[in-house]
DNA sequence: GATCACGTAACTTATGTTGTTTCGAATGCT
DNA sequence: AGCATTCGAAACAACATAAGTTACGTGATC
């Protein structure tokens, strides 16, 4: 009954799209366990998916400074920042803040009145909705899930290293 | 600065998707004005859209008793509720509560606990957006938004009719 | 009965993420 | 120097969903 016990199963939009914040979240997590470069192959694997995916999706990381990449051997990908120091929003920010909601407006007829008035309050929910999310991603850093992690680690069966 | 700030273009998305929720609106409250049924077709000619979609979207409006069609002369579509009893949120629950968030989780690792972790987080800022939205949108009646039209009349070059 | 208007199915279009192949360039090992 | 490794980027196919379109059936009114 509570307004949080949203129960939308977003694990239930089949292949909606855009699972590229949650990926890339998964992968710095992964990086800040172990020191050593991780070669996009190595990363493709661990999301099952393939190695140029994995590149261009952290390109963008790569150039908001958060990660560095080299080539050659042992080239991979390295943090470049301590997880404590990369939230949430600026993996978000870094991905190029694609769209949040898959609801938009219609916008057929400029001068119209009820189409101003109908845009008008759904913006202003969607604005304020989106407000909330990024408040919440911004107060979350990779090292706050990363101690969710450990805090799961000692309880279920472990599931410690990828491949 | 501030979180509420947010200048995201949602007029720039192109034609993303899903403006059903805005156009619906857009249709109820037109239909708000008139005690006339109106047609597929002059509802499509409102919109710039086709009959049939019209008649797609609405017959969930239909189905959830906001709204009758008629067959034959001068049939077509009435409201069967005032504009007082149905809500923003009464309209997108009729519409089948279509996805609204563009983002999704990754769900490739069933076991893994960073992921678990990720998501988790993820999840519940988005259920907290999510029921931010819902609120607003349940706060807000067809009503309102005729009002709100009124007081945007008294004002800017009209532009009353359709068509 | 003719016309009007909805109901539904089927197909096409448009947009964006994801997946894949391919080539080039840079790095480091031998 | 030569070669294997790894990223960088372009190009294209695959997939999903809202939207647009066509076609045919059904029911109601004139
Ligand atoms: S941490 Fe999830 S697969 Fe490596
Ligand atoms: S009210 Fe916007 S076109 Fe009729």
């Amino acid at each position: 009954m509570s307004p949080t016990d949203g129960e939308r199963d977003w694990r239930e939009t089949t292949v909606r799209q855009d699972s590229r914040l949650s990926r890339m979240l998964h992968v710095l997590i992964h990086m800040g366990r172990y020191e050593e470069a991780v070669t996009s192959e190595t990363i493709a694997a661990m999301l099952s998916t393939n190695p140029v995916v994995i590149r261009r999706t952290m390109a963008g990381l790569r150039e908001a400074g958060y990660v560095r990449s080299e080539k050659g051997h042992g080239g991979g990908w390295r943090l470049a920042l301590p997880l404590g120091r990369i939230s949430l929003l600026d993996v978000y920010r870094a991905l190029g803040e694609p769209p949040v909601f898959a609801i938009g407006l219609s916008i057929d007829h400029a001068g119209c009145l009820v189409e101003q008035a109908v845009n008008a309050s759904l913006q202003g929910a969607m604005a304020e909705a989106e407000a909330i999310l990024v408040a919440r991603l911004g107060q979350v850093t990779l090292a706050d899930l990363a101690a969710d992690v450990d805090r799961r680690h000692e309880g279920a069966g472990c599931n410690p290293g990828p491949v």
